[in-house]
DNA sequence: TGTACATCAGTGAACGCGCGTTCACTGATGTAC
DNA sequence: TGTACATCAGTGAACGCGCGTTCACTGATGTAC
């Protein structure tokens, strides 16, 4: 564990590298991604601008090392919350995982998903992503869904799920009563969900 | 019709606040909101950068302008696609409308609804949102959906392919061939409106 | 156990640039009489 | 029909600031011998 924010004896710091993206967490969960200012984390860090330097190229890599452990965070929560019931249900969770998380920490949903582009680096699958992959699979193991139907099934999930936060944080939802948007939330989720198991 | 880039006569431009917004849109076109830039715009409108606060506030002012504009193209677009036939297939026509128009003007698309926020600005409804609550309600003029079910019901349409326009456009599906794009948005299309009718 | 030296992790000041916005101004236009 | 004057629509230069990034540097650390 890294101590952020708390002054070092010594001249080295002894672990910046994750000290920052500490303070990059702290930061974004507010403000989200356009508050992870360089100047600003190295401030709480203690330390330098320059020395950030030391440790991330420049300010795009300690956003995306931020954007890592904010997802991870996320699919731990979804984790939680889908509970292993039947397929259908756990789809559902992790769906409704996505979306909670999203209006719960704002901030963090900004970095970690508001930028899609970061999402397909190539190597790393984004850990939400990947409870999604798992409770599809599920759909096909338990007999729910036609195995023929199973590639490509993430886009319909995702993109439903990813469009109600978008609307719920900064769209035409944001405006109204908490239930009402937890209402509309779950009325999206069954739907596709009925929608993909149907069509 | 205002002519934008052409050199005045006059030292008074005459038609300066369209012409702007017209500049707005050839340069909004390929560089999305972000190249909405004061004194290019004023370049190209063959006046100087302060010019423009005559007729705008602010940036912000001038974007919004060009927003409108962007909305009203794209529900004029949707409109010649969703053709009178059955009130699914116009449902249908709207979403793929929709998602056809993000990935075709990629640029004004993120003008018209990257930021959110500037939807619901209260009195001005989107245009492109009126075909959608269209579509919806000759649904329930034609029986397919039950009129208790039909407040709230753009959420999950709007979701889905908001989302998905979304994925196509910086996300994880941006490297897929246009045809596999295409079958995943009649998929994604598709199911969110079975969903819809069948809870 | 001590010393020399390479290497590493910081410092602090400043560069640079993109860009919205302001300010004092000047040329054009229209209206009263 | 002409003149005075308010008003409007432009000009051009500069301010300012937010912020990533660079550069020459200095203090700390560890390893060879």
């Amino acid at each position: 564990m890294p101590q952020p924010s708390v002054a070092r004896a010594s001249y080295h710091h002894g672990n910046l590298r994750s000290a920052l993206v500490e303070v990059g967490l702290e930061l974004t969960r507010t403000g989200g991604a356009s508050a992870l200012v360089l100047r600003d984390v190295a401030r709480h860090a203690g330390v330098s601008p320059s020395a950030t330097y030391r440790h991330f190229a420049d300010r795009e890599s300690l956003l995306a090392a931020v954007a890592t452990r904010i997802q991870d965070r996320m699919a731990e929560q979804m984790r939680v919350d889908a509970a292993p019931r039947t397929a259908r249900e756990r789809l559902r969770a992790v769906g409704l995982g996505y979306i909670g998380f999203a209006l719960q920490e704002p901030g963090w949903f900004d970095v970690a998903f508001s930028d899609l582009s970061a999402v397909p680096g190539g190597d790393h699958v984004p850990a939400p992503l990947t409870a999604l992959v798992g409770a599809l699979d599920a759909l096909v193991h338990e007999g729910s869904l036609a195995p023929a139907q199973r590639p490509g099934a993430e886009w319909p999930c995702w993109s439903a799920v990813h469009g109600f936060a978008l609307l719920a944080l900064r769209g035409p939802l944001r405006s109204m009563p908490p239930d009402a948007v937890r209402g509309a939330a779950e009325r999206t989720v069954d739907a596709i969900i009925t929608g993909l198991l149907a069509d």
